[in-house]
DNA sequence: TTATAAACGAGACGGTACGTCTTGTCTTATG
DNA sequence: CATAAGACAAGACGTACCGTCTCGTTTATAA
């Protein structure tokens, strides 16, 4: 059984760690600065003071570049508190959500996701597991309210915000913030009688 | 003042007329087969027996290609019927919605808009106006009952489907569908009390 | 059946022949410069004001560009009168042989085919031609003379001064020169007999 | 003053022996096999159960370890006995050259030389030795006839052979052979006279 | 017998070249 | 004389080797 991938550099190494970081970062400023189309391994590679081949070493494949800058956003911008009062954490829970598709960085990296993820099973898990650790996230958040949110809940909600930030390319207003929060805890309730 | 674009080819002239809808087909079966970032010039040209200056004489750039594509989608799904029952009528209109991004066509001429509309105005616009055509051809579904949907309550809907479809990655059930749309009535019957 | 091979740019356009031969002179000039292994695509493109892929398009291979070098070897260095002295002849010609091979450009290529020729067929076969070529050259020039060689004359003429000159390393003196064709008189006049 | 080159393993250490001959003995099977120009230091490395850095410190060039194959041609063919006869002695020695360039291994390394030697006075050097250890090789064999062989001599009968078997491309058969045994003997004895 | 020096394995890295692909422009021959 | 065929420049792709550089580990020799 020969090794299919070459083995990607040991992350315990501190000289890997230092190059795959100042590349992360030199990453996020490009694809701010250029888009995602553009982050091309050759640029990254002139940018970030490394080899093309180094670039490939760490990452196979532009794909999971991409999915390092994701999740390792590397902005530091923090979930909010977690509370007791729904409405008050989901909303503060919008508005980071909303902050942190602001930047172009992450949110050009997750479209570029989005288009090949049709055709590349990897890209869709990579979504996939995206969408279901922000999920989580929310419902951390929530603990202490003792409400828990279904996926069919988080699509309810985020959806909207989605559209409007990548579709219909509207405003993400407070309002229209407010708008889905309170039309969820609505219904709910409605269906809670 | 030289001419900045070179004009494209007289849609009145029936030559034309012909080439351009030969290639759009082509270009569609090519979008189902492989995906967007593979549908280059090259491949169509050869496909869809024409030189590649043709094709940049009808589409100078691939966006403009790709919004042919998907605004005159060529599938012939049409629209449900209108109706009374606004319940109904949303109900069919979500499903024909799933059903025109089953077919991998349309749905990764959608993504590769979305992907770069946040560096190309022209994408950001061309999606925000299929958005609104979209957002309209609803509202002329519901003429008939008298119900107007403003443009946050397009989103509440068509959102979470979106969502799914294209981000979480998780199937858009029949159930998921009712969840939406039961969803927004109830939220509406409750602030219309 | 599909075209294996791409097709090579078509000779009869002045602007291919343009690029050709401003090609294979500056290909000449490196050669001699630094040499055979050396002589790369990329260094090639550079120094002759042209792309790599119009290189790959008109010799698709390495070898395919050293056998234009070495057939067109453009010093313009004619060959001898034809005589009827056998002796004056053949010697003339191996003179001219040695200056030949004095210019690094054209002996580099040579011995670069010689070195892939065990493993590359298309390179022997290419050795063989040149071979042939010279040795016909050498016989029109002994028309006068009535004199024919065969390939073993050829071979016990010109293996020695090739000898010298690419394995022993040492100079080929007119001395040698001399020894090589008279040994092959006598040994001739002594069969005759 | 620093060491301009790292010294090389110490052959009287046994492990270094041991290494030295194991890659040696692969790199002749190689070299028989892929051929020269593909007998990269990466393929002999994971052929060799050796590190590259290992080669490199033990032949810190290609050519270095090219001369070892060539020197120690592993094969054990031996020459041929000594003997009386000059005719027979030579035309032996001259099977036993033509035996010994028939192996692809030795064959290709020599011409891998030749190929470099105008622009690497070392690889130019290797062969001149090469040349003159087998010139002094045949001279030793003929001492029992009490004749003795130039350096011209020496060209006058191998060149042939060197040429049909790199150059030409003609196989070297055994008239060949007889042919440039007797040319130079007839010569020769006519030159005596 | 244990230091100590050398050789070695493992593997990251900056380079350079490869052969291929697509793009947009430009040239040429032809119908 | 307008247009197809296709040559070309530009530049990214993914891969292969190269030569160099750590850093531990093993082996051999010498104290």
């Amino acid at each position: 059984m020969t090794d299919a991938s070459p083995a990607r550099p040991n992350l315990s190494n501190p000289r890997v760690r230092r190059t795959r970081d100042r590349v992360l970062a030199v990453a996020r400023e490009l694809l701010a600065d250029v888009g995602p189309a553009a982050l091309t391994y050759s640029l990254l590679s002139e940018r970030g003071q490394v080899t093309r081949q180094t670039l490939y070493r760490h990452w196979p494949t532009r794909e999971a570049l991409l999915v390092d800058v994701i999740l390792e956003s590397g902005d530091g911008s923090t979930y909010p508190e977690p509370g007791n009062d729904p409405q008050t954490v989901i909303t503060a829970y919008l508005h980071s959500l909303r902050h942190g598709l602001d930047g172009p960085a992450t949110a050009g990296a997750l479209m570029a996701l989005a288009a090949q993820a049709d055709r590349d099973p990897e890209a869709a898990n990579t979504l996939a597991t995206i969408s279901e650790d922000r999920h989580q996230a929310l419902n951390r958040l929530l603990e202490p309210s003792g409400l828990q949110m279904t996926a069919d809940d988080f699509a309810q909600l985020v959806g909207p915000v989605m559209f409007r930030r990548f579709i219909s390319r509207q405003p993400v207003t407070d309002a229209a913030i407010d708008t889905a929060v309170s039309q969820w805890l609505t219904s709910r309730r409605a269906g809670a009688d």
